[in-house]
DNA sequence: GTACGTCATGTTTACGTAAACATGACTGCC
DNA sequence: GGCAGTCATGTTTACGTAAACATGACGTAC
């Protein structure tokens, strides 16, 4: 039933005279099954014209050979890779990982596969390496996750004629580009704290550098002016539940402070944390938001009030959008904003 | 200072005639600088034996052209890809999503770009998909993150020739294998809970199918039957915090049950739910010790013990033996272990 | 019975690159 | 001054595939 073999360990280095064969071409099958390799080629790409029997002695003469296609010349030959580039600083952030899942998927269902590029740390040097890298990488166009703004300050230009969708990003006037949306699921957030009759809501913000934490902090502090709530100033973290941890210490200080949104999950998990250990109760003392729904929101204690992100679903379109410039399609240019939904949990309650 | 330019939707079809130029090739600059096209491949490959007012000359043709190499060409010329395929069930879990970054930091400090082959769910004909699209896949290599047995119980082959690593398998004796001590990892977690003073520890495994799961019950079951404890049947989640939490309101029924070892931090996160539901106090009442050590463990509540696991190894001895196999290097068969280590945090300490 | 169409299959060529070999100019040495 | 050697550069070829075109056998219609 199953016919794994051993790992060959030294290639294809089994010719004798040294000289190393690459392994099986269409020429091979072609000499073995007695035809020439055009008919091979046809019998390989389903191609209509062969005769029953001369396929049968061809797929023969490829399964004894073990003929398997060779990809580059493919390529060479058609002008195209059948394949992604997924640009990104790396698969730590949740919110990454499941996008590039259901980008992978989406791009496998088309046919293409993917090739992730990652950034490594933002710095001048490794955002510019990608780029040169990505400049002679075998794809047929680019998703960026990646903070878009970064590469403009490097000296980098996108090679013309790469195809490029961005994620997370103002740069709509430039590129299509698919995000989640970022200011109506912090406005969500908001009002269904104010809605509880809290008088105002603090924030834990993400990093400065992020336009999703710009953006939620840019619609938090929208809501509470609108309703001309009194704001203060955000709390800052990096993403990480520590760094929440640390600003929910700060805001546990202030018996004030009634209700917390925390730019992501894990930032709230902190606040969580530093609430509890100041002895705050969520959500009779204070109550908490936080942002992307993850899968494990709904065990944190309390279980945690967030608005739900839709990663598969921006993966899902920037793979099409993607596809429909590589297939010279009109263009979308602009924002497309993928919808996201609060979800109650736990953690909020009218103020005590 | 930046040149980002508009993006070309229609690309390469502004050759007159309707004919379609791929795009600048080796030839088109040469003719520009006029020389030959193989002086141009001289200087794109930094070759010797260019006199430095050519070299300039073809430098200068090649940024007003736009010049990019054709990796296509290049591929087959070689005979390399210089990629490695990556082939995975789903990003979806942490392990996977941190070992894959470390792989393609590792890859791309090689000088190898990384394909994602995702396989969704482990259905025979997923699996056997990706394999038929690997065998046409323009990779050097491949990793293999997935249940390898799953492999095996659909009748597919990896093609000869392809050099394999395999991640988290019992498949030592047929291809090179990269891992997390599991057992050792688990016999740490159980021998904390049993110096404790604990009289035996109860186990929340994961899923059947997963050899990870399995080590880490073998190990958890081996020390307390090595120490002469009760050993009670374990309870089975399947990774997510969710069935953590479904296991724990089980184990919190058992008024003697006073340690319990998780086989992952997110389970062990919906067992900390649990317990706190049912007014278990941890770990006064009950010690709670995780698996991995995710960035979140340190901000539960309480802090959580757990095992360390430095996916980033894993991923940086994948891609070196990889690496060395396609290299033609003498092949290390068997497992390669990556050592784990225990974390003591907040969610153990002797029984009440 | 011949002429033409149909269809399976073979032959030529191009895709872009780079190794291997070829050429030709100049240098330096006797 | 002529000849060998050096070195920059050009020409040929092969990598594996598949489109475009070529061939030739057979069948059918008049």
């Amino acid at each position: 039933m199953i016919t794994i073999e051993a790992p060959r360990l030294r290639a294809a280095s089994d010719v004798p005279g040294g000289r190393r064969k690459q392994r099986v071409s269409m020429a091979d099958v072609a000499r073995l099954a007695g035809v020439s390799s055009q008919t091979v080629s046809r019998v390989a790409n389903g191609a209509a014209g062969v005769v029953e029997t001369t396929r049968e002695q061809v797929l023969a003469a490829m399964s004894e050979l073990g003929y398997r296609p060779n990809s580059a010349a493919r390529s060479l030959r058609y002008g195209r890779f059948n394949t992604i580039g997924v640009i990104l600083f790396g698969l730590a952030s949740i919110g990454n990982s499941r996008t590039v899942e259901a980008i992978a998927t989406h791009a496998a269902a088309e046919g293409y596969a993917i090739t992730l590029i990652p950034v490594g740390a933002a710095t001048q040097d490794n955002v510019m390496g990608a780029f040169t890298r990505m400049g002679e990488l075998a794809v047929d166009g680019v998703i960026l996750i990646i903070e878009v703004h970064l590469l403009d300050a490097s000296a980098v230009a996108i090679p013309p004629g790469v195809h490029v969708v961005v994620v997370d990003s103002d740069a709509g006037d430039r590129y299509p580009v698919v995000d989640t949306d970022q200011a109506d699921g912090a406005r969500q957030a908001v009002r269904h704290l104010l809605e509880l009759g809290h008088r105002t809501v603090r924030h834990v913000a993400g990093p400065v550098e992020s336009y999703a934490a710009e953006r939620r902090a840019g619609a938090w502090r929208h809501v509470l002016e609108e309703a001309g709530r009194p704001v203060h100033t955000p709390e800052r973290g990096d993403w990480s539940a520590d760094s929440g941890y640390h600003a929910g210490l700060r805001l546990a200080a202030d018996p004030a402070c009634t209700a917390i949104f925390a730019a992501n999950d894990q930032m709230a998990l902190g606040v969580l944390r530093a609430l509890h250990e100041r002895g705050r109760r969520v959500p009779a003392d204070v109550s908490v938001v936080g942002f992307d729904d993850i899968a494990d929101a709904g065990s944190y204690l309390p279980p945690l009030t967030t608005v739900h992100q839709d990663f598969a679903e921006v993966g899902r379109r920037c793979v099409h959008a993607l596809l429909r410039q590589i297939h010279d399609e009109p263009a979308d240019a602009g924002t497309d904003l993928v919808a996201t939904r609060l979800v109650i949990r736990g953690s909020t309650a009218p103020p005590g």
